[in-house]
DNA sequence: TACATTTGCATCGTGCACGATATTAATGAC
DNA sequence: GTCATTAATATCGTGCACGATGCAAATGTA
């Protein structure tokens, strides 16, 4: 059998496609209890752990463009789980701080990791795994961030 | 430092989510060049493989709904990359076959595997890093996917 | 044979992603 | 100080994803 490597089932990039979307999929009926989605849910981490960012701080922290946060921010502001202000400093920048309903979510997200990773561990895959899956993962962030930014 | 599990650095869900993303933009020059996406060359390698196949069939191999693969398939058709007809032994059935530019397109995507290899393979990861990496990624695949529809 | 149920596909609405482009503020060069 | 350049966001258009819903053909059941 010729082109072997155009066959689906050799190939790694469809896997992390496919993993990627199950697992939004799984995160889903946690994050509907909450109101959001899971692109929203990255963006509250990001900010229960450090308050106050601009929109390019929180851009680079989920390797996002504005075109696609400053719509997501627009809505979540609408929903009344952030605010969004002008930095007096530098007037480009907009500086991104919750409400107290957004950081009220933190304690409703807490147990949700955890049950995400209840499912994922199994008799054929442990902690470790998971643990050297995502350093993995993580170079190739870097590696392939490097990449793109050449091409630019 | 309390609340690890939800800072984002300790999540294993946020890696996969973003070299997808990544990823997908990796493939975007060479697929550029053929004018197609990164999902209608997910449904080409399909159909290359097995040509012929009902929407169904393909919803399964690339475990994506109707609701997204239709629309897809519509663009795909007016670019004549295929065609869709109505099986004639079930009515309700659509079968998609590739034309012949549809055809064509796979000496062009050849060499598109190799290269994004390439880029990925690291003095930090191997083959045989990528190839464990997917195996894990695709048991993952199927607890989630047993779970969503245990769900249903 | 009626009729409820299931199956295969399509449509609709919403929310991402992202390239391209625009806008305004800050910065740099002279 | 003037003007080009850069930087920080925002907007627009297009293409996914996907839950919800609709519809027609096939199937199952009494």
């Amino acid at each position: 059998m010729e082109d072997v490597q155009l066959k689906l089932s050799s190939q790694v990039c469809f896997p992390i496609y496919s993993a990627s979307r199950l697992i939004t999929k799984a995160y889903r009926p946690y994050l509907e209890e909450m109101g959001i989605t899971y692109p929203q849910y990255l963006v509250l981490m990001v900010l229960w752990e450090n308050d106050g960012l601009t929109v390019n701080q929180i851009t680079e922290k989920l390797l996002l463009n504005t075109n696609t946060l400053s719509p997501l921010l627009k809505r979540m502001e609408k929903m009344e789980l952030l605010h969004r202000n002008r930095s007096s400093e530098d007037e480009r920048s907009v500086i991104v701080h919750l409400t107290e309903k957004g950081k009220n979510l933190k304690a409703q997200a807490r147990p949700i990791p955890e049950n995400l990773i209840k499912i994922l561990l199994t008799e054929n895959i442990n902690l470790s795994d998971v643990i050297q899956l995502k350093d993995m993962l993580n170079e190739w962030i870097r590696i392939l961030t490097e990449n793109d930014k050449n091409l630019k």
